[in-house]
DNA sequence: TTTATAGTTTTATATATATCAAACTATTAT
DNA sequence: ATAATAGTTTGATATATATAAAACTATAAA
């Protein structure tokens, strides 16, 4: 028998609240749904080329993803490259990216 | 092969988003859950005391709820009983309701 | 070493959201 | 008829959010 399913962890709930409050807004929904659909990281520039917003509204909406642990930031030289964490929202969500 | 797959409509996307939504607050998310876990539909009365907020409150997250067509709500007398859309939300978003 | 580029942070602003008390509506009970 | 009950709506308020311009940081290129 599984605990998890008779009464979820409070910071699962969360978790999982984060990941919907970061899904209630039309752009990180496309942020993560391209980020999803590539399948593998993607610099910030190529992101913004498609989702198109003003440079500093995408950073703080990629600050939103990476504080809320969606998404991983990885540095190389002067450009950033963002990692969905799949398994991570997949273990809370299952199905949930598949269907955006 | 599914058109809905390779582009999904707008109002789709919009009714995923306004399920986002509502699910990132902690309120409407525990109503949510109450909903579909009791399977079928309860009392105005009933869900207050189950999620404890003041009944202003609840008639305003009903009411956000219900405009976004995720419940649907029947008066009977003086009370109200509340239902969740269950089909119309699997329909979009298989999977979900059961992960919460 | 100067300049350009990628992205962040700050600041300002407008709008949205959650909350609750108080007044209100409609129905049932006395 | 009057009072009680269930729920809604209206204010008022405090806080959160999204947006973008401007200043800033760090790295790469000239």
């Amino acid at each position: 028998m599984n605990i998890k399913q008779l009464s979820p962890d409070v910071s699962e709930t969360q978790f999982k609240q984060q990941i919907f409050f970061a899904l209630s807004d039309p752009g990180r929904y496309k942020i993560v749904q391209m980020l999803y659909d590539v399948g593998h990281e993607m610099g910030c520039g190529k992101l913004n080329q498609h989702v198109e917003i003003d440079k500093s509204t995408m950073s703080y909406h990629l600050r939103t993803l990476r504080e809320a642990g969606i998404t991983t930031t990885r540095t190389q030289g002067r450009e950033k490259y963002v990692t969905l964490n799949v398994e991570k929202i997949e273990s809370e969500l299952p199905g949930l990216l598949e269907n955006l």
